[in-house]
DNA sequence: CGATCAATTGCATTCGAAGTCAAAGATAGT
DNA sequence: ACTATCTTTGACTTCGAATGCAATTGATCG
């Protein structure tokens, strides 16, 4: 009885209080906790009348390693950070990642910048979670850039790349979706006069994005074109309506997006304030083929990034990195896909 | 020179090779490791000239404390879980937590499930990693409610109630928003025949709003009524009208739909594929209140969750009872906010 | 100037799992 | 039966920081 008691107390206390370990499984078993700690690394020599005796404990206990410790030992905590600034990132490319990395057996530890000042603070919090990499949609300093080098942290940029340092990063290829969006717009005779709304200063995807249409443009003879600023924002795609039309005095024939979500801002200011028929009077293009961009209300021509395959080639990249340090800096360009919807004439 | 020669070494083999331990760190400072330990605990005993000399070596060396070791020993990670079930959560709502957190030092784990059968897989590794605390936007079973509390690990549900099991969670009164969206449809002679299109059968929001919509009609007299089903999700949105016309042979007066985004699909079906208009011949509400609710294009009626407040709650309760297990459960119940927008008749 | 007490500091241990190595056990060959 | 080889197993150490406790320093006061 005294035993059966004592029995009792012990387990109610390993369930209750204390988090089960493997110590306290290997003495359930009776076996040595070694060997409970090779009952969970895949290729490790154990019998399986171990590997048995070993389970029943680890079933009835409700054990499960603690990453924690093992992370600590192994040096590798199965974690990567991924970093959005969260004024512009698309919902679908955090899941997907998450999605993705989990089936690998990694986890997502999140990290959203509100203003991207922040980025100093962030970068000490990943450094000290010991993350086995990260994916990257922020700008950083070469500086910034150095100290993921230094600190031998895989890092993969999505959708940001780096003339000058050598990086790995996926991305779409802006300029190109950019230019087979001008073709369209130039395929129609109509289009004389262009507005072109680029995203924040510092945004290199922006600049690139309306480069590559100046580029266009002026390759195609076209010299109207009114630039103005917006912040990748709906509202700032509506002021940037009335900002071309003070600058110029008059309606361009296009209006050429550096992001959906402007695009959209764009055209419900055109159709909805101006009381202007979008396509008839004004044609808009945007880009990143978000959700709403198909959508009847929009249906908005744009370049829809392949978000499947980007976040897949992210995050196999950087596992390839967490697996050897070694491999060199690797940028993967992936074409968008032109999606003519119906917001543009003719 | 032989001694430069050394020091240099071993700078360059900490600085590169390993990372930077509380012992490189007390070496360089020529303390022991405690008092380096020390200079990284808020209210420890250290004299002013020790916190200099650490730090200046902290600096010199680059030292982050190891987060991972740490959270072994504290038995406090300082990251927490948010569990979203990626079909319809709002990309808002994940960066404000996480910005939130953030704010007091602690990091999310963001688990996505695809279908919301992969919980338990998801559970496991919530066990792993060790979290202080948990935010689950998705549906448990009761047995699963009871091993967060079995394993004592603190669990704030957000917008999701339960009747028979005691938990803490963060709410938006669905009912009462419904209801004073269903207020709003009465108050036009126009609505007599209404559809109600919810969400996937298993969502106790979808069912709550659902029900809050039913009663409210049933008291104001109203009996004709078709109910269908959608998944969250624009597409259904359009075809939820379909199926509602194929029911009941002719367009309702009013369509209520469970969520936003399904509202915005069932606008854009009733607009561009029956060129009816919105709200002169069919009125729409949804409830969330997503971004593009306010946009021109639906300017839609709806209830706007007050999400700013709702995460701020969800995320300090949780805080909370990661300092004070013994704190109760407790429901938090929110009042959405009514917007008219223009898609109700009248 | 020495005694008393508080503020600092260092030593040694702890957290939980993984890996090293040597001992023990199993299998085969002669 | 006995040795040689291969497989399992357990004792012990390690990862990096935190902390209880003891030793030391410093401050205060008679």
């Amino acid at each position: 009885m005294a035993k059966a008691g004592t029995s009792t107390r012990k387990e109610n206390f390993a369930s209750t209080k204390r988090h089960v370990t493997s110590y306290d499984v290997a003495q359930h078993a009776g076996v040595s906790q070694s060997a409970v700690s090779r009952c969970f690394k895949p290729g490790a020599s154990v019998s399986k009348k171990m590997r048995e005796l070993v389970m029943a404990s680890v079933e009835e206990l409700g054990y499960q390693p603690n990453a924690i410790a093992r992370g600590l030992i192994t040096r590798r905590s199965n974690i990567v950070a991924v970093v959005v600034s969260n004024l512009h990132f698309y919902p679908e490319v955090v899941s997907e990642l998450s999605e993705r990395f989990a089936d690998r057996g990694v986890h997502v530890l999140l990290f959203t910048l509100d203003h991207e000042s922040d980025i100093s603070r962030t970068l000490n919090q990943i450094w000290q979670y010991q993350v086995d990499g990260a994916i990257v949609a922020a700008n950083l300093s070469s500086e910034e850039i150095a100290i993921f080098e230094k600190r031998d942290v895989p890092l993969v940029f999505y959708n940001r790349s780096y003339e000058d340092v050598q990086v790995t990063s996926v991305n779409c290829h802006q300029v190109e979706g950019e230019r087979s969006l001008i073709n369209l717009l130039l395929q129609s005779e109509g289009h004389r006069s262009f507005a072109i709304v680029s995203g924040p200063p510092d945004s290199i995807i922006s600049m690139q994005r309306t480069r590559g249409a100046l580029d266009r443009l002026r390759e195609g003879g076209i010299t109207d074109v009114t630039q103005v600023t917006g912040d990748y924002g709906y509202k700032s795609g509506r002021r940037a309506v009335q900002d071309t039309i003070e600058i110029r005095g008059s309606v361009p024939d296009a209006v050429i997006c550096a992001n959906d979500m402007m695009a959209f801002g764009v055209m419900d200011e055109l159709r909805f304030h101006l009381e202007l028929d979008v396509p008839g009077d004004v044609s808009v293009v945007g880009f990143d083929g978000v959700r709403a961009a198909s959508w009847s209300s929009f249906d908005l021509a744009t370049i829809a990034q392949p978000v499947e395959s980007m976040t897949e080639a992210a995050v196999s990249m950087l596992i390839d990195r967490i697996d050897n340090r070694d491999l060199p800096p690797e940028k993967r360009l992936f074409s968008g896909v032109l999606r003519r919807g119906s917001t543009i004439r003719n």
